[in-house]
DNA sequence: CTTGAAGCTATAGTTACTAGAGACATTAGC
DNA sequence: GCTAATGTCTCTAGTAACTATAGCTTCAAG
């Protein structure tokens, strides 16, 4: 049996992250020693390990905890799953275009910056005005 | 003279949001009219906008402060700026290179996708088991 | 002059944690 | 066996950057 400290070393989630999922279920309750303190066995491990790598790989608690419902009823078929992570791809790849334009804007600031004083800075002319940006930023969400 | 509806609509930026930005002094009060509603110039919407485009670049609301206190000095020389720049570039930068180690992982996640039962799927299996990953997400950070 | 949209304040909720306070449990060294 | 250090407990509050709700007042149009 694991201590919380051991569990969260082993899988690499800090202790009161730890506590935190089982605060909103995402783990069972564990375990107590005499003492009142939390003991895990493996099975509580590997669910936590898999919870550490899906969010690793971005996806919300929420989609996890789907994933989780549906990995305790194995002979469901596979496509809710599927589905699950096709969404999570697809957000990653849109995040990834969004980032390389926003990449790209930054880029043409830095290199304008004409390196004196604040009154002729391009990184804030830039900033200040829309008409000066390559994006269309007034349908783009922000973040 | 704007209220902040039509400061809002012509900025692109949402009415609860011009208020927690005065809330959080990024904008100042601005003048009332006398039913206690707001009065924005052209003053207002300039560095509204400016924040606006600022976030939309995914600079930070504290960055953005610092940016808007150096642009009210514009005797001061241009690095400062430059230097919140080029870390904001650095970090999308990083930002994009590590979307796309995701991008992968899930690819091969949904690629490999049996289409059978849970029992043998392998978005569950790869999340269960990192040893399936190609990733080192024991140093990655998460998110 | 009345009605509906827009505005006001204040509070609470969101996501996914993180940090702190103050008390109890466990372990290592002596 | 004792003590000190570390680990763990609960609970509350804080983080970023908003968003939503409630209950009220003000404004503009017809």
């Amino acid at each position: 049996m694991l201590t919380i400290g051991k569990l969260a070393a082993e899988t690499g989630v800090k202790v009161p992250t730890v506590r935190y999922y089982e605060q909103i279920g995402l783990l069972p309750p564990p375990e107590r020693s005499r003492g009142n303190q939390r003991l895990y066995g493996p099975l509580a491990r590997q669910r936590l390990a898999f919870i550490r790598h899906a969010r690793a790989l971005g996806f919300p608690l929420e989609a996890i905890r789907d994933l989780l419902s549906l990995s305790d009823r194995p002979e469901l078929p596979c496509s809710a799953a599927d589905a699950i992570a096709k969404a999570q791809l697809a957000a990653v790849q849109a995040r990834i275009t969004q980032l390389k334009a926003l990449e790209q804007e930054l880029q043409r600031m830095v290199v304008q910056c004409a390196h004196g004083t604040i009154a002729d800075c391009r990184v804030i002319e830039v900033l200040g005005d829309h008409g000066q940006c390559a994006q269309d930023h007034h349908t783009a969400p922000i973040d």
